[in-house]
DNA sequence: GGACACTATGACAACGTTGTCTCAGCATGG
DNA sequence: CCATGCTGAGACAACGTTGTCATAGTGTCC
């Protein structure tokens, strides 16, 4: 700036002013400021910028478990509309699962003086967030709910999602139900089972442990749970995948069986209406998820006080005609 | 950082040798400062400490076309593994295909100071980031290369990849083979276009350019196409998709369709393989994509001076026996 | 006992901006 | 001719850090 300010023959103030629209600049003398910018390329620093006058920094964090997973990359497309309409850039970082590592994310983007910060959390503690919170940058939680901490919160309908699954397969005559949940830890995981097992109850199905099992969905566990749960006398006649990671796992897995029992998925995924058969899903929309996210932390950056809300999202049961019965 | 330096009653530069752990502290006193740092939740300012350092900002920007989209969202986290790896982080923006804002998000990561910049150019003009070159900011083209500039640039083999994709479809009969590509503004759209006219030409069929089309695709371009190309007398027997969300259209366009004529797509995604018949696919590895650009970049940053390099990336037919001609 | 080295600490400036204050120059009005 | 007001511009401090230098205190050595 200071270089400017000496080719244009100004003190650095005046440059100041014309970078930043002021008025009372005469319009030969910013004219001059401005050709002797563009001849020096200079573009003023954002970070001392903020410093000095104190603003916000013009960026949020968001925190999700893999960037590279459909169903979070949708969410950040959500969250990153609503940030670019308020004029926010958007810091993103993937805890794949690791509490430490949401931590150190959290903690970083607070060094980093984001405006807020949203976070799907991947532990169970998030007391370290406090002291932030208190100095002023808010945190919303969503898909699932903050650990030990009272803080905004939105999330999605998973356990009356879940039911309402159970209770389309028990339309059907199902009566036999296999459960494939991600691992246990997981908050949306563990509603979803809570779901489930609701859901036998209402629709008067005893709840049979041995068709369960909850694991971070790979190749390898699902494969394994098909064999156990689906085959064989005693085999389930219908499925619910967890999530789309487990439902996706769970088709590869099935690929080349006889027929697929009746699945139905919690979270809708790409294709799912073209395979055959289509795939019935309990549907909700991440964008939406996102979008209701990121507004309530804009209000809280606004200066919005009242108490820490929890938000639920409705889910849809969208079917698809994989319920039925095989022949 | 004075607050605690006087609840701890030392000066502020003491806390600052404790927090950047430096040595000459005496024990005594730096446990004092870290239990006034604790009680007021002192976090140190990365944006002062940046600006008084002169160093780095210890982040890079990323620019595709749409951070939702599943092929960019493998990219994203790609780059960020290699960031993380570097201990740098991430700014995200979606340029939704718009050279605008593409120069917009670049240029105000180049306010912010970012490390280096990674982008998937929307725009042919990138005159607009010499400056910012010459002044320091490294920047690599990813996917598509700079319209009108030098510089570093990561690109996979289209033209390749699209000529291995005729030729399959000639050697399983096909001698009518429809193209449905992106807007031909598309870097990526164009050479994959130029590979199925170079394709043609090495299998001897002569280019029909009435079995082209170049469009944006949404369901209603795609609808279009196969009405007009793959349906009547002298339809097409076969047809190359341009890319994923050309394929996802296509297939959801051809769902109720009798039989759907061979397809081969550019770009592989999830669930094609599950797909009846399965979908063959002219697949790269988007992550060694993001990887090898992000590599380049870190280099950059590191100080590597070489001259601009351009690197492409090989890409794989993975025919799944959607390529015969339909019974 | 004085020169010397070493330890622990602080004062101060500077990073690149911008808000506040000041001031020179000029025109206006009585 | 002087008081007043307005315009355009600069000096300076401050944002929160950290690098440089200075210094007081302590111990060591001959």
């Amino acid at each position: 700036m200071s270089d400017v300010a000496r080719l244009a023959g100004v003190s650095i103030k005046t440059v100041s002013r014309v970078v930043n629209d002021e008025p009372a600049v005469h319009p030969e003398t910013a004219e001059r400021v401005v050709a002797a910018i563009e001849q020096l390329g200079f573009r003023r620093n954002l970070g001392a910028r903020n410093l000095r006058r104190g603003s916000t920094t013009g960026t949020i964090g968001l925190i999700v478990e893999d960037v590279g997973n459909p169903f979070y990359s949708e969410l950040n497309r959500a969250v990153e509309r609503m940030a670019t309409s308020f004029g926010r850039q958007v810091l993103t970082g993937s805890s794949e699962e690791n509490s430490d590592r949401e931590r150190e994310l959290a903690l970083e983007f607070c060094s980093r003086r984001v405006d807020g910060i949203l976070v799907v959390p991947a532990g169970l503690q998030h007391g370290y967030l406090v002291p932030e919170m208190r100095a002023g940058t808010p945190v919303v939680f969503l898909d699932r709910p903050a650990g030990d901490i009272v803080a905004d919160t939105v999330l999605v309908d998973n356990l009356g999602g879940t039911v309402e699954a159970v209770t389309h397969l028990a339309q059907q005559g199902h009566r036999r139900i296999a459960f494939l949940g991600d691992s246990p830890d997981i908050f949306t995981a563990a509603e979803r089972l809570r779901g489930f097992r609701e859901g036998c109850a209402r629709n008067g199905i005893s709840y049979d442990e041995t068709l369960v099992t909850m694991h971070t969905p790979t190749p390898e566990t699902v494969g394994h749970a098909v064999r156990t749960l689906l085959r064989g006398p005693g085999a389930a006649t219908a499925v619910i995948a967890g999530n789309n990671r487990v439902a996706v796992h769970l088709l590869r897995a099935l690929a080349h069986a006889e027929h697929r029992p009746a699945l139905v998925s919690f979270d809708d995924f790409e294709l799912a209406d073209l395979l055959d058969p289509p795939v019935t899903v309990v549907a909700h929309d991440v964008s939406a998820l996102g979008h209701a996210a990121a507004e309530l932390l804009f209000a809280r950056i606004q200066g919005e006080q009242s108490a820490p809300r929890k938000v639920i999202l409705p889910v849809r049961l969208v079917p698809r005609g994989s319920g039925e019965v095989a022949p």
